[in-house]
DNA sequence: AATAAAAATTAGGCAAGCCTAATTTTGCAA
DNA sequence: TTGCAAAATTAGGCTTGCCTAATTTTTATT
């Protein structure tokens, strides 16, 4: 079993590979873990050894296969806790990732299976993350940035890549939730504000920003 | 916030206290712990100057009022855990222990106050051990051995003092559930064996150490 | 190619929690 | 009361995962 220190670098560094390609630098990890440089040569000389990571001289490191199947699990675990705490015990969408945090780091294969079954198996998170299967397969969704899309688009708002309890407040408090119509009703050409169509014809307008932070699919 | 090994070490010395009455000694928590006792020493050292135990020179030690609050949120959220894997992920009662072993360990008071709400606040866990309240409260239930009562005398099956998987399917197997009626029909002198009438007037033989297991109430 | 800046690694340290071995303290029996 | 055994503590060490400071390697710029 691994540790959760060891847990936290798996995932992080495969949210690295995720958003920047292949290979992850020291000094990225360190910056998104929150610690030093010199820990992260550290602990990554150790992963190596185990085989969850390879280096490759002066370019970085991946996970390997093993390395991606472990992050992938601890991701599952991590999402399906947190449908858990938004469906099961009514905690908001933005109160969840810290506990989720501690609670990916439980080991029990059985525990994990059970809970997938008691909340239906669901495909995606409560910040519209998927959440892929046992095996650690994600149910591909080809969604797109909202600040992609030109004026006239639409589709459904399915989710996001800032997950700050700003943002998320600030979702709320625009009355956007995860699954809503949109419409892209015409973009300001000067500042980028998007001027949106919601459910029961309300318009907003966001900024870039916030249009940048919206996953729309379909 | 206490450190997993520390919380450990509160639980058991707040079961070591109400086992044996007021002072623990370094080698009776040393082999409930499974470690060396120079460990013992040294973690005590660091819950001495936290204020979590109090020294009494060589009669031992005790939970300090802020350890013993410590420990019974830690047994609080041990058993709320059991009584969520139980009754909402289906596991049986001989699987949950080591997983809530885990769980108890998650910080956060909003998450267990949830948890007990979503659980319509259960005053016992699988077990029958008592849950506390969010205060620190037990209900307090006034429950007795098995094998302290004469023959003739009956109650309710509401709770076990020996937690192993064995015992538990051994429960299982001769038909005996946590809220069964138990009456004692006959107590061998000879070889001290139980004869017992279990609902719908089966009768079964148990053995004193078995008897010895059960708590029967009312 | 020279060199400065950025990235990475090495070296040495620290706290937590455990260990073994050695020593001291305590308690009980003769 | 002595003396031995059990209990407890001290001393020194180890691993994990982090730190700072110093050094080396890489990369980018001129």
């Amino acid at each position: 079993m691994h540790s959760s220190a060891e847990e936290n670098y798996l995932k992080a560094i495969y949210k690295l590979q995720e958003a920047n390609g292949e290979m992850v630098a020291t000094s990225a990890l360190a910056q998104v873990l929150g610690i030093h440089m010199a820990s992260v040569t550290d602990m990554l000389k150790k992963m190596s050894a185990k085989k969850l990571v390879a280096y490759q001289k002066s370019k970085g490191f991946k996970l390997t296969e093993k390395g991606r199947l472990a992050a992938i699990g601890i991701i599952r675990k991590h999402r399906l806790w947190e449908v858990f705490l938004v469906d099961k015990l009514g905690f908001r969408w933005d109160e969840v990732h810290e506990i989720a945090e501690q609670l990916e780091h439980i080991h029990s294969q059985e525990l994990i299976d059970k809970l997938d079954a008691y909340l239906d198996f669901p495909k995606a998170d409560p910040h519209g993350d998927p959440i892929p299967d046992a095996k650690g397969n994600f149910a591909l969704n080809k969604s797109v940035l909202l600040a992609a899309l030109p004026p006239g688009s639409q589709g459904k708002f399915t989710g996001v890549t800032d997950h700050s309890s700003a943002f998320l407040n600030y979702l709320d408090k625009i009355g956007l939730s995860l699954g809503d119509p949109v419409k892209v009703k015409e973009v300001e050409e000067y500042d980028k504000n998007y001027t949106l169509m919601l459910k029961g014809k309300k318009a907003v307008v966001v900024s870039f920003k916030v249009a940048n932070s919206l996953l729309i699919s379909e």
